[in-house]
DNA sequence: ATGAAAGCGCTAACAG
DNA sequence: CTGTTAGCGCTTTCAT
């Protein structure tokens, strides 16, 4: 038989309204009784409840988190983890739980059956578009929720975004500060990134610097490789930092850079993009530029937590994080011809 | 102001026990006044309350999870992620939460607190030792758990562990079966992985296979590459398979073999261990053994939820989870000579 | 089948 | 400071 507050109070000697006062109260017990109490309640191996406490309170000091990522999409995303870490650290900070699921978007009944089902102070949405079932239901229940990281923007509820040009102006203004004017961007797709693209451009535009050049490697190692290699055989007009849009193919440039003899950072800077666990092993160790998840984390919760915490109903927020540059061996000045 | 069962019954123009019953009977609403409840729910938008249903069930539909990884040892651990997902895509299975917490081993109170508070039908633990204090906590909240992943066994509570020494035995029984008889092992320490090797020595011994031959590359893949390199090199004895420690290492030797002009598979075999998503896109697809996370949770969540459902304590389980051979592109029967 | 009522374990008025 | 008591929202006897 479990160990409730009414054994405490017989134990003890004293009411149940005494114990929990006793038991909450995080002050000396200067009272007697007070030590009575916790005398009793540790004889007898009491822990409390938190259902019953979360029904009373009605708050259960933990926050969902739902990360729904596309069937076969981004199959092997490298920041779930640290997603995933980012919001149990956040939380744990506050004493909170993390309620997760990770959804593959293909059993919407069973998603919202969990989310009746959840016993949470508010939710975090990442990822593709959250149904609006569950946004219904989230609402009727008035439990604040923000959407993180989804592809698109939307003001009718909270969100927290990456600031994705961010990155690449943070990259480009970084390598031209070192005195680099000749800056290859190792790009994805021709069509698809034309934000980063356009950012890409305009920004050595903005500064004045028209010598830039672009390849697609469609984030594909072996064909970065290749390319890089091709160009940088050529003697002529040579860059002299190359400014990839991922991290493997940034260290496919560092592969072929090398192998043709050139060193890194004296010859060439290379700067990547994500910040994966490889940059920090490779020879020299890559400067990249990587979204801050734990910022967007602590955001996240810091306003759901703030939601909870204060009676009337918050305005939304709109946070967009900015990326961070990790300076490590592959960037260094120009070269002096 | 939310929306309880009183209001329901209100609006239907029936007793709260005849909401309940309606509406947590999935049967046919033959009766009309069920019709009515269900139809007054949907108008007034009512969602049970999961908090209060747990109270009085004294079941919460959610099972606890925390990881421990020891601070700074093994930083970058790829299974992570799956583990995470296996528990996830199990525990949703039958419609339950899971509460997770990635734990670092420095704050015990917090951790402590954190179990005091988790609403939860059982837990599991993964990694490092469960202090004891976690476990007495769960005992008298007659909380069933399970261990799982634990770098020591434990008979006195339940456990799901890896088998690790099946892998080698598997890998090395798979070249054989190929017609290999000659096979590398790249091992790690010459001294840690001690149980390892001498499953590998005595697995071939009793094959009655004795021109076996170990190298030790740390786990280091530059180290791998150019050990491989110069084992290859000299024309007496070649291997015709080479069986690493991990798929890093593996991945290095393919990479020196392919240099060197052999082709993989038809000139020399090779098998890893781990299944990291490298080993997935490499050229030709690495063979390898990994780890079963997804039987682990499997295992662990089903004791854990027929502990709950059944009303008397099971026994302990004592798991062992064999070790899956993942066939790929890089091995095929021994070369003629 | 339905309603009245008890109670899950706890907190927080309220009165003393 | 302490005891009495009324709930939190729900399920579940137990009569009817």
């Amino acid at each position: 038989m479990r160990v409730t507050i009414k054994d405490v109070a017989r134990e003890a000697g004293v009411s149940v309204s005494t114990v929990s006062y006793a038991l909450n109260k995080k002050g000396e017990p200067i009272k007697d009784s007070h030590k009575r109490v916790i005398d009793a309640a540790k004889r007898l191996g009491y822990v409390p409840d938190a259902t019953a406490r979360s029904l009373v309170n009605s708050r259960t000091n933990s926050i969902g988190v739902v990360i729904r990522k596309q069937k076969h999409k981004d199959e092997y995303n490298p920041y779930e983890v640290e997603l995933i870490a980012a919001f149990s650290s956040e939380l744990a900070k506050c004493k909170n739980w993390m309620n997760l699921y990770l959804d593959n978007g293909d059993n919407n009944s069973l998603l919202e059956q969990l989310v009746i089902d959840a016993k949470v102070d508010g939710m975090i949405w990442a990822g593709e578009k959250i149904p609006n079932q569950i946004q219904n239901i989230l609402k009727v229940r008035s439990v604040p929720y923000v959407i993180v990281l989804a592809p698109e923007a939307n003001p009718e509820v909270s969100t927290v975004q990456i600031n994705g040009e961010h990155g690449v102006v943070e990259a480009i203004r970084y390598l031209v500060s070192l005195g680099h004017r000749k800056i290859l961007n190792i790009a994805g797709f021709p069509n698809m990134a034309t934000k980063r693209r356009c950012t890409y451009i305009n920004t050595l535009e903005n500064m004045g610097i028209c010598s830039h050049k672009e390849i697609f490697c469609y984030y594909n190692e072996n064909l970065a490789y290749e390319e890089v290699k091709k160009l940088l055989i050529q003697n002529d007009n040579r860059p002299t930092a190359i400014f990839a849009e991922n991290d493997n193919m940034a260290l496919s440039a560092m592969r072929a850079a090398k192998d043709l003899g050139f060193k890194v950072p004296e010859d060439i800077s290379i700067v990547g993009f994500d910040d994966i666990y490889a940059t920090q092993i490779s020879d020299p160790p890559l400067t990249t530029i990587r979204q801050d998840l734990n910022e967007v984390a602590r955001l996240a919760c810091e306003y759901l937590i703030k939601c909870r915490d204060s009676k009337i109903s918050l305005p939304l927020i709109h946070e967009k994080v900015p990326t961070k540059l990790i300076i490590r061996g592959s960037t260094g000045k120009v070269p002096a011809f």
